[in-house]
DNA sequence: GGTCGCTAATGGTATAGACAACTTCGGGAC
DNA sequence: GTCCCGAAGTTGTCTATACCATTAGCGACC
């Protein structure tokens, strides 16, 4: 079956008619400073003689991009860059205050459940064993940066829930009193589109595209600690790793 | 001003309609093998008594995130799980082999040319300094993979083009033509929506979500070497890191 | 038996329009 | 002068429709 590639590799390189909009409109905002407004859908329709519906996908496009930025009832704006979010640093806080940054975290959720299969699987525990389930949202300058969702061991980490509410940082409560310190980690970047309530949380469009990291950390025995799933705004973030050596 | 964030925080979790739609097909998928098919556009407008459009909007979500597969005239199936794609390694070869696959590359352009700001920035050049941009598909098992743009200095690496179409590896011709062999990198993951080009060459939709690598790298005298880009379908790959230590 | 071409069904693109939600701004009431 | 309310203009959501591009299947024809 070679219907697909042989499809692929002689389809035109047809343009859609949203992406002449498109190119029109980095045309426009190629030298503009952020916070300059674009011309309205209407305007655009208009001028560039297509349907509003043409004229919303190019805009949607940018908006992805984090190149534009639209405010309802208001307009349309040439966005500012996207912020560099360092990888590789374990601690939330060490991150944003290795960029200037003042962090904070609101609890958002903290409860005990069943293990789904693939938590279970992350922590290497049986089918449905009890497990933490915490949702907190990141701020940096109490503006949100992400939504993280970690899970770990009720039995392991017995009691967890009360000391984090006491101390406030999960990271300290685990290395004080359950010495338990992180030695390795495998983590994963992927994109999603956000759900409605993430995008509520991180005030950003329902849809908009996400860059999700997980984060499956181990102790020095190699057994798996907690498995966290990370959610950031893409049109406003680039993650920036440092590699040294070979 | 603090209204975008008092705006955010009362702003409701309304959920649009198309979002109800696409946890219908959530639910209708969820424990289907791929490969499968979905009920059709039409009968989806039917049967969940809506517009075509909000059903597309539902089904074009789930494409993005690699769970659903569209064939113009044939239909809508269930995706195979995305694909994981190391990270940290320098060669395209050996991150392909590392998985098991059999790595090729296709030159699609090779040519100098002044420098933009931004290649002249990274490359510590003058501006308008001459550079050689390199224009890659990497493919693994004949599939299309990635599409890199590298950007290297005509001055530093003069004669590469030549060297690089006989041997084909600009990796080898650089540690054993000119002794530069990289010891550090800057790498960046953004995510930004495709090209038509781009969809063309990685068998996508334009607008599709892409995973964008940038990196950045050093010889041992912190000097730059090359600073290219990499695209990835963000529907089939999740990058995967591995950190040891701290 | 093989091949060509037609047809039906699918997803892809584009249009026009209605209404809702929200912001801004100015005029009128107090 | 201050406050409130409404009008106008903006983006957000949803609908209905038309036509295009591609695919698979089938039947007629050679």
């Amino acid at each position: 079956m070679t219907g697909a590639v042989a499809a692929a590799t002689s389809r035109a390189a047809r343009e859609p008619k949203y992406y002449a909009v498109k190119r029109h409109l980095m045309a426009l905002i190629e030298a503009q400073p952020p916070g300059q407004p674009v011309p309205t859908e209407r305007v655009l329709t208009t001028e560039l003689a297509t349907s509003r519906t043409t004229v919303r996908r190019a805009l949607a496009d940018l908006v992805a991009e984090g190149r534009l930025v639209r405010r309802q009832g208001c307009g349309t704006f040439v966005a500012e860059p996207k912020l560099t979010w360092p990888l590789q640093l374990t601690s939330f806080t060490e991150q944003a205050a290795a960029h200037g940054f003042r962090a904070s975290t609101r609890l958002l959720s903290a409860r005990r459940q069943p293990a789904t299969d693939e938590v279970a699987g992350r922590l290497q525990l049986i089918e449905r064993a009890p497990v933490y389930r915490l949702e907190r949202l990141r701020l940096a300058d109490d503006r949100p940066i992400a939504l993280e969702t970690s899970y770990l061991s009720a039995i392991r980490f017995a009691g967890l829930l009360g000391r984090l509410r006491r101390t406030g940082s999960l990271y300290r409560v685990l290395t004080e009193r359950y010495q338990v310190v992180p030695t390795a980690a495998d983590e994963t970047i992927e994109t999603a589109p956000a759900s409605p309530r993430q995008a509520e949380l991180l005030d950003t469009d329902t849809g908009a595209p996400m860059l999700v990291l997980g984060r499956h950390s181990f102790d020095a025995a190699g057994d798996p600690i907690e498995w966290v799933r990370s959610w950031y705004r893409g049109d406003r973030y680039t993650f920036v790793a440092q590699l040294r050596g070979r």
